[in-house]
RNA sequence: GGAGGGUUAGCGAAGUGGUCAAACGCGGCAGACUGUAAAUCUGUUCCUUCGGGUUCCAUGGUUCAAAUCCAUGACCCUCCA
């Protein structure tokens, strides 16, 4: 299998440009390639994993990336399908570049170059833009774009219908000082990529290379990745290793297989294998376990996938809660049950918790509580929301 | 520049003076069933000391009573020029 053919079979490839070298390029290794992502926050969450994937699987291949943090972009926004973004401060934007920086150096390695493209962006006046980029872009092919088609009807702002613009310099920037010859992206980012490409081949008369992966979903159809509302990040500080490892231990059974290629690094015969012995007996979750595992110990490193694997044994399994950490909580001994749940945030609010207590959806220490009036004595209790939610708290003397 | 339409809970969307803490759908959470899965069924989904309190873009006003009427402003959409 070729280093393409592994891609395709994974399932990481959905648009590609119909170059007739790409296929044997991409093989062959030694392109230099980059991917971008505007700073609009200061983690990237489990949504831009597969990107950075992508870009490891491109480097054990021998190509060389560059990430691009869009500084500029990042102040205009990327058009999204429904409506405009809010703007967001200049000093966010580099404050969030920076840890963005960091992080993905943290998950890739150090061989990343990093750009941004505020740095060649900041002093092009409007009118050299107009003639240096504008003069190659017509607005029917800006117009043809779906992400553009979509807005026409609810509204775009000259803004962010130009977004597509800047990034198309970039690419034409990155080709020309850094002969970088391939952008990836997810496939939200198809229009942007090919406006790059067709700028590069106006203005210089040179092919350049893009390809997209696919969106993740989850079972339900929606976007991968939001755990009780909240999206899970890649910073362990925001989202622990524990977490994502829940997260995916309850992967459906129709999704596993496509997340076990997507995101881990297990070779073809080692999924099929796992496959087949989940097929055999479903309710061991050998499938769910394997990806789960490999996935925070990719993101997190070894120690952090066992430490998440025994809590979750201990927890699920023998619903042995010595491995929680205790956590110091404000509310007092003898408070009220809804008191120390607003205090553990479990729930937002007392009315929140009531409503669980009386749904019979809280236990303490093992017990379930159905009365909201309970009042909590013991010093340190194992509080259960759900089937699934477990914090030992330490209560206030 | 002219004419018209809109802004309602996380999202979509009803409601056009009191019966509105606001229908319905999605999403979320919990319960049952299970394999920590999916599907299905049930409950729930602003806060609360359970008396009540604070909401329907913003600010004023009319009224015993406003999401609903009036004024001004902000933002958005459609058509015409």
């Amino acid at each position: 299998m070729t280093f393409f053919e592994e891609l395709k079979w994974r399932g990481l490839i959905k648009d590609m440009t119909n170059n007739e070298d790409f296929e044997e390029k991409l093989n062959k290794g030694g392109m230099i390639f980059y991917w971008g992502t505007d700073p609009t926050a200061d983690s990237l969450h489990i949504g831009h994993y597969s990107s950075l994937l992508m870009a490891k699987r491109l480097m054990l291949h021998g190509h060389k990336p560059i990430l691009l943090i869009g500084g500029s972009t990042g102040m205009i926004g990327d058009p999204r399908p429904t409506a405009e973004r809010e703007i967001i401060d200049k000093e966010e934007v580099f404050k969030n570049a920076e840890c963005l920086k960091k992080q993905v150096a943290s998950i890739v390695g150090e061989d990343v170059e990093f750009v941004n493209n505020y740095d060649w962006t900041k002093d092009v006046t409007f009118l050299d833009f107009l003639r240096d980029i504008g003069k190659y872009i017509n607005v029917n092919y800006m117009l043809s774009k779906d992400i553009i088609k979509r807005r026409l009807d609810t509204g775009i702002t000259y803004a962010e219908f130009s977004y597509t613009l800047l990034q198309a310099f970039d690419f034409l920037k990155l080709f020309e000082s850094k002969n970088c010859e391939l952008q990836i992206g997810g496939s939200d980012q198809w229009g942007n990529l090919t406006s790059g490409v067709e700028l590069i081949g106006k203005k210089l008369g040179k092919e350049a290379y893009a390809f997209t992966m696919p969106l993740i979903l989850d079972a339900t159809g929606n976007k991968f990745g939001k755990s009780e509302g909240n999206a899970l990040w890649l910073d362990i500080n925001k989202t622990s290793g524990y977490d994502i490892y829940q997260y995916l231990i309850n992967s459906s059974d129709e999704k596993v297989e496509e997340y076990l290629k997507v995101f881990t690094f297990l070779s073809r015969e080692e999924i099929e294998d796992i496959m087949k012995k989940h097929k055999e007996k479903p309710e061991d979750r050998l499938a769910q376990k394997t990806l789960a595992y490999e996935f925070v110990k990719d993101l997190h490193g070894t120690e952090e996938a066992d430490a998440a694997k025994n809590k979750s044994e201990a927890l699920f399994g023998k619903m042995d809660t010595d491995s929680l950490e205790i956590e110091e909580i404000e509310a007092k001994v003898g408070s009220n049950i809804l008191d120390v749940l607003v205090s553990a945030g479990i729930t937002p609010s007392k009315s929140e918790g009531r409503r669980l207590v009386t749904q019979g959806g809280i236990s303490v220490d093992s017990e379930k509580i159905l009365d909201p009036n309970f009042i909590v004595e013991n010093e340190v209790v194992v509080i259960q929301k759900g089937k699934k939610v477990f914090k030992k708290v330490k209560l206030t003397k």
